[in-house]
Formats: structure tokens, C-alpha cells, sequence
DNA sequence: TATACACCTTGTAGTCGCTACAAGGTCAAG
DNA sequence: CTTGACCTTGTAGCGACTACAAGGTGTATA
């Protein structure tokens, strides 16, 4: 299979799929005479877990531990839990930290009075820092 | 005021300042005989407004169009307040998207048996991808 | 006066996860 | 024999900084 039959399946471009191959996380194919990349259904498997795994918003580098923990399928999963909870950890703050901004937000925007920038609260609020 | 206790003023780097002059959102200051930037107080206003535009998630791009439209304060204020509205939109999408993810990190969590990688459920939701 | 030290200057390159070229090689169909 | 789709490598760009390096300036102290 070669790199563009893979990228349509997988859902990505060719070039991320390179990419993945510089960074480490996805070994580099075979070739064929052409020096095309020559793909079997193992690193198809590979690229899903890949993509699912930034889909779910995990880092490069905790992909790396991930694949290298899957990679040993007799040892204790304890150690994957535990990157997927720290990783939970660090959604839930964001979603935090994301709803205080929109507190913030919404707050300003309802105390414009459609008048002028002069008068604008919202004008004001970005101007005075109220500090949430 | 030199760059540094403007920077401490601010809570931002001395470097991310002379960022903020070179993108142009930042005016030059005029500068001391050792050729120091030499700040006053509006600049001290121009800085934080643009650091609590960016604190509350506006890009650059979108802080240089308020800076334009709150110079002029006579302006009606109905175009900041569309921008801020267009911000508040996207603060909820992305939060919509984090909770989808946190909820299927919580699904992949809860199904862990502590076993092997072999028999994880949180390798396995990677690996497969059941698409929430 | 020497010198140590904190501060300032410019310019360049690195971060992350791709994405977009440019310039060229390979292969099957018309 | 050429067109067109595909592949190759290498390099540069995105956003919003951050981290140097190499050197200039200003002040306090020995
Ligand atoms: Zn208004
Ligand atoms: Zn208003
Ligand atoms: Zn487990
Ligand atoms: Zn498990």
C-alpha cells in the first residue's frame, strides 16, 4: 500500500504521515523499486492509534510513551492509566480555565450599551483589567 | 521606564515586548542616549490591554483590529462588540470539543481492569478508534 | 580607577504539529 | 510520446512567544 492509499484511510495527508516517520513514532516502510514507502496493514494499525490518540488531544511525546508502553502487551497497564488520567488532568484544567474566560467574556458583553468606543464596557473591561 | 520594569509592571518578558513592537502592535518608544526604549504610561496602558486581550484568548490578529477600533472613541462600539461576540463563539466550540474529549477519556478509564496491556481497554480504545 | 554586575541592544533559532511548496523521479493510460 | 497522477527529498511557514549569543551601558563597590 503506498502512502497515499494510507493517507485516504487513515484520514490524513501524506505529508503528516512523513512527518510521523521523521519524528519516530510510525518505522519507516520497506520501499519498493521506485523508492516508493510500501505500507502493510501493521503500520495502518499503527497510524490509527496514532491519530486517535492526538484526536484525543494527547502530545507527540506522550504518544511516544504510549506506543512504547503498548508495545510490551504482557506488562501491567498501570503505567498507561496513569498517562491517560495525568492527561484527563490537564483537559479538565483547560476546560476550566476556558470557562473562566467565558464568564469574563460574557460579563463584558452584557454591559455594552451600544454607545461609542469612548463608552464602550467592553472597551473597558479589556482596558482596566479587572482580573477575573 | 526601560523594558524591564515595564516587563515587571506588565508580568510579561522583557522579549516578549520587543515582540509586541516588532508585529507592530506596540508603538516604538523613544529611546534614552544608550539607546534604551524609554517607555511612558500609555505605553503601560497599550501593554496591558493587549495582555488581557490575550489572556482571554484573542489572537494577534484579532488584537490589532481592536486596537484600531478603539482608537478611534467617538466610533459606535458595535464592531468591538461583534468581535467579542465571534471570540465568545469560538471559546464555546472549543469547549464543547473538550468536553467531548474528556468524556471519552473518562469512558476509556472507567473500563480499565488493571490487567496487561495485553487486555487494556484504554490500549484498546486507542488501537481500534469506536469514534465518539 | 578598576571591575563586577545588572541591565540593555540586535539578531537568530527553537518550540509544536503539522502544511505547503519546489524541483524532480516513476508509472500507466490514451 | 505526452499527459497526469502519484511519489521522492528538502526547505520554509504558521502563532506567540522563548532562549540564546555577543556585545554595549550604567552604577556600586573595593
Ligand atoms: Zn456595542
Ligand atoms: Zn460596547
Ligand atoms: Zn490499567
Ligand atoms: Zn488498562
Amino acid at each position: 500500500m503506498r502512502i497515499g492509499e494510507l493517507a485516504r484511510a487513515a484520514g490524513v495527508k501524506a505529508e503528516t504521515i512523513r512527518y510521523y516517520e521523521r519524528e519516530g513514532v510510525l518505522a519507516s516502510p520497506p520501499r519498493t523499486q521506485a523508492n516508493y514507502r510500501d505500507y502493510g496493514p501493521e503500520h495502518a494499525r499503527r497510524l490509527n492509534f496514532i491519530r486517535r490518540a492526538r484526536d484525543l488531544g494527547f502530545s507527540m511525546t506522550r504518544i511516544r510513551e504510549l506506543l512504547e508502553l503498548a508495545d510490551d502487551r504482557s506488562r501491567a497497564c498501570h503505567a498507561v492509566d496513569t498517562l491517560a488520567r495525568a492527561h484527563l488532568g490537564e483537559v479538565n484544567r483547560k476546560i476550566a480555565d476556558l470557562e473562566a474566560l467565558r464568564r469574563e467574556l460574557r460579563r463584558m458583553l452584557e454591559n455594552c450599551e451600544q454607545g461609542t468606543v469612548g463608552t464602550c464596557l467592553v472597551i473597558e473591561a479589556l482596558a482596566e483589567g479587572t482580573e477575573a
